[in-house]
DNA sequence: CATGAATGAGAGTTCATTCAT
DNA sequence: TATGAATGAACTCTCATTCAT
C-alpha cells in the first residue's frame, strides 16, 4: 500500500488543515499538527519529507479533489457559458461547504514562503487550464468574442472568483457565498460574450 | 519637524522595500534594513515602534502615493468609463515603473502575519473606495448597468488587476504590463457597460 | 516519571547555582547554564518555562532541602530554646557547607526583579513560619517572655541570621560561620528569655 | 562652586529616587531620570560619570543626611541604652517620613550589581561604626554584658532594624513603623544588657 | 554648559528536525 | 513503524553613552 493511502497520511493532512485554520499559519507548529493527528512528532517525518512538504501536500490533496469535482460537473455541459456558470457555482459551493479549507487556502497558506507558493501555483495550473479550456471553447463556438485574449480572460475569471472568496473569508463568512454564484456568472459572461 | 518628515524616515522605508524585494520577506532582518539605510540598528527604533511598524509604514507610505496619483489622474476625466481606463492604466504603469515595489506588495508583504495584513487591508480600503466611486458614478450616469452590484463589480475590477499584476510578478516581469492597460480596461468595461 | 524527577532537571538547577555563584546574577546567561549542565540551550526550555522559572526553581528546590533538614533536626528537641539553638546551628552549618549556595541566596538572587523576589519571599515564608512556631512555643511554655511580639521576635532572629551570613559572604568567607552558631544563639536567647 | 552644590546635581539625585521608587530599579533608565529632572540625557553625564555613579551618589547623599541626623540626636544622650533607643527611633522615623527613600534603599537599590552594592556597603560602614560605638560604650560602662562580641551585637541590631523596615516596605507600609521604635529598642536592650 | 539624535553590543527563546530506543 | 526527548541556529529590541551643534 502506497504511503499516501495509509490512514495516517490523511489524518495528518486533515490535522494540518484544522490546526492552520484554527491557529493561523504562523502558529501551526509541527508538534501541534502531530498532536492533533494523534501521532508523535517523529511520525510526521515518516510520511512527509519536511514541514513544507506537509503544506504543499495539503494544497495538492485538497486542490485535487476540488478540481476533480469541478471537472466532473462541467464535463457534460453543452456550452462554454454553461460550463463557466457551473465552474463558478462549484468554486463557491465547495469552499462555502468547508470554511476551514477556505481559510487555509485563501488566507493562511498565502503567508508561506516563495518555495511553497511556487509549488502551490504549480498545482493551481490544472485549475487555470480548465478555465482556459472553457474560454477557448467559447471563442471557438462563437459564444465569446473571438478577439478575447485567453490569458486576460482567465485572469479576470480567476481574479474575480478569488477576490470574492477572499472577501467572504475576511468578512468572516457574514454573507452567503453560494448565492453569489449566479450574479458573478452573469457579470463574467457579460464581459466575455459578444 | 515631525519624525515622518526627517530624512532618515524615508531612507529606512526605501531601504526596507529594497531589502524585502531582494531577499524576501522572511530574510529581511532589521539589521539588514538598517545597514542598507546607512543607519545603526538602534536608529530604526527611534523612527519605528518595532519591525511590524516598519512593514505597515512601508505599505501606507507607498500606497498613499499610489492612491494620490491615481486620484489626481482620474479627477478630471469626463465619464466613469474614462476614469476606469485611467485607473487601470495608472495601476499597471505605477507598478511597472517600480518592480521592487511590485514584488513587495504583490508577493512578500502577503506573507506577513494577521496583524500586519489587517493593517494593510485597512490602507487598501481607500483604493477600493475609489473603485466603488467609479462604479456608482457609472451606474448613476447610465454608462454601467443599473442592476450591477457595486461590491461584485469592485471585486471583479480589483481581482482582475491584482491577479494580472501577480501573474506579471510571478512570471518575473517577462511580459509588458503597461501594454495590458488597454485590453484589460476594454475587457472590464465590456463586463460593466449596458 | 515527573519532569522534576528526571536527572536533567537537577543537573540544570545545580548548573544554575554554580554559574550564578561564579559569574554573578547578571552574567548568568541561559546558554552558559546550559553548557555547564551539559545540555543544549533548547533543552532548558523543556524543563523550565523561561529564565525566571529557573531562578525561582533554584531557590525553591534548595530552600526546600534547607527547610526540610532544619525541620527534621528541631523536631525532637525538648524546648523552644533548644529548637532555636538547633535552627541557628543548622542555618549556619548548611550555608557554610555550600558556599556557592550562600553566594547565590545572599547576594546574587537578590538582584533579581520584583517578580522573582516575590516568588522567593513566598518560599521563604515556610521558614519564617518555623521561627514563629518556636517563638510561640517558647512563650506558651514560659521560656520566652509572654509580652514578646512574635513578629518582632521573628524579625530579630531572622534579621540577625541573615545579616550575619551576608557579612560572612561579603567578607569572602574569611571567618568561621559555623563557630558563630553558639554565641548567636546565646545572644538571641538572651533577648527572648524572661 | 563645586559641582555637587549646583542645583541640577540635587535635582538629578532627587529625580533618581522618585523614578526608582515609582518604576523600580530595572525600569529606571537614565533618560527617564533626565526627563524627571528636567534636563537632557547628556546633561546627566556632566554631573555624573555614569549610571552607577548616580545610584551610588543617591545612596551616599541620602545616607549622609541619615547618619548626620542620627549622630546629632544621640550625641548628648547619657547612656548607651539611651543612645541605642534614640538610634532605633531615628532609624524608623526617618524612613517612615520618606517612603520613597525607604523603597529605594530597602528594595530597589539591592537589585544593583556587585560593584554598586560594595560601594553602598562602604557608605554603610559609617552607620555600622556608630552602632559599634554604642555597643563598646555600653560594655565599657557596664550597661551591656562584657562578654558581648561587638560584631555580633552590631549584626543583631542592624539585622533586626533592617529586617523590620524591609517587612514594613514589603507589606506596603500597612503598619505603623514609628510605633515599633519602643518595643524593638526594648527587645534589643533585653538581649544586650546584663 | 546644555542638548538629544544616534549608536551598537548583547541575550532569551522558538521550533523544525533527528535518532536512539 | 512509531516514539518524543534533545538539539542549536537565528533574530528582535533596549538603553547607557557619546559628540556635533
Amino acid at each position: 500500500m502506497s504511503i499516501k493511502e495509509r490512514p495516517k497520511y490523511k489524518q495528518i493532512i486533515d490535522a494540518a488543515v484544522e490546526v492552520i485554520a484554527e491557529n493561523g499559519f504562523h502558529q501551526a507548529q509541527v508538534s501541534k499538527i502531530a498532536k492533533h493527528a494523534g501521532v508523535a512528532d517523529g511520525t510526521i517525518y515518516i510520511y512527509f519529507k519536511n514541514k513544507e512538504d506537509i503544506l504543499i501536500s495539503v494544497f495538492q490533496e485538497k486542490m485535487g479533489d476540488f478540481i476533480r469535482k469541478i471537472r466532473a460537473e462541467i464535463e457534460g455541459k453543452p456550452s462554454a457559458a454553461n460550463k463557466l456558470s457551473a465552474l463558478v457555482a462549484m468554486h463557491f459551493n465547495q469552499l462555502a461547504a468547508d470554511q476551514h479549507l477556505a481559510v487555509v487556502t485563501q488566507l493562511e497558506l498565502r503567508q508561506s514562503n516563495k518555495n511553497i507558493r511556487s509549488q502551490i501555483n504549480e498545482t493551481l495550473k490544472d485549475y487555470l487550464n480548465i478555465i482556459d479550456g472553457i474560454v477557448i471553447e467559447g471563442k471557438a463556438h462563437g459564444v465569446f468574442r473571438e478577439t478575447l485574449d485567453t490569458r486576460l480572460a482567465r485572469q479576470m475569471i480567476f481574479g474575480t472568483l478569488d477576490e470574492t472568496v477572499s472577501n467572504w473569508v475576511m468578512n468572516e463568512f457574514h454573507f452567503d457565498l453560494t448565492a453569489l454564484g449566479k450574479p458573478v456568472s452573469e457579470l463574467l459572461l457579460n464581459g466575455l460574450t459578444r
